[in-house]
DNA sequence: TTCTTACGTAAGTGTCAACTTACGGAATGG
DNA sequence: CCATTCCGTAAGTTGACACTTACGTAAGAA
């Protein structure tokens, strides 16, 4: 999760994530969208692979490149399980409340 | 997103999040979790106030803070965005079948 | 073979960020 | 008042990283 957070955390990769989630694209095709250099791209291909948020296939003298959306999987776990932390809260926020009616108790110091 | 992203990448700053997603925690008592300095912890924290994903409430001397899993969304609809695309793959790619078994149904035995 | 296409890789540079120690400043207790 | 607690901020160092240009390499065409 570590190397897919980081490796997110680019806007140029997020670009390049969507760019190639329908479709397979090349590496030259994909250095199309951007401005900045096509080693530059290369670089980020690099770090996206091996973060394991794309695959990389060769067909010819071009490598084509796709998302692949398991690298994610870990990421979204860890962020829904906030999620069901917040549902506990509320839960928890309702109950302390119905209780306070019954023990009305200050215990805070200023 | 980008802030919140960035704000995640770093592992300790990850930690600090599970911390206090349960409780408000003091900032002292969450350096105290840490082997790193006490100010490199108010700097972590810092960073995840001003990326929305902890809100910060004082209670005399000390400052208490805790997950705000607000600042998550946008992140959390990135991803589940892939997600919705592995669906659509998958639906294409079974309709692709289909219409192959179709076309050639004459002389040929699955 | 030789040229061309389509890439990755090497090397160097500038910027950003995570960490350290030292200091400042607000709230409380004496 | 002064001292202590709790915490943020300042300043400096180190390492990571995004980018550039220049070069290397594999596949196919001439």
């Amino acid at each position: 999760m570590e190397a897919a957070l980081k490796a997110m955390s680019d806007p140029t990769r997020r670009e390049i994530l969507q760019l190639v989630q329908h479709e397979e694209l090349a590496a030259g095709a994909i250095a199309s969208n951007f401005t900045v250099s096509r080693p530059a791209i290369s670089q980020h291909l690099a770090v996206l692979k091996s973060a394991g948020l794309i695959d990389e296939r060769r067909s010819g003298v071009k490598r084509l490149y796709r998302t692949k959306v398991e690298g994610m999987a870990e990421l979204k776990a860890f962020l829904e399980m906030f999620w069901d932390v917040r549902l506990s809260r509320l839960k928890a926020a309702v109950e302390a409340d119905t209780k306070k009616k019954e023990t009305c108790d200050d215990n805070t110091k200023s």
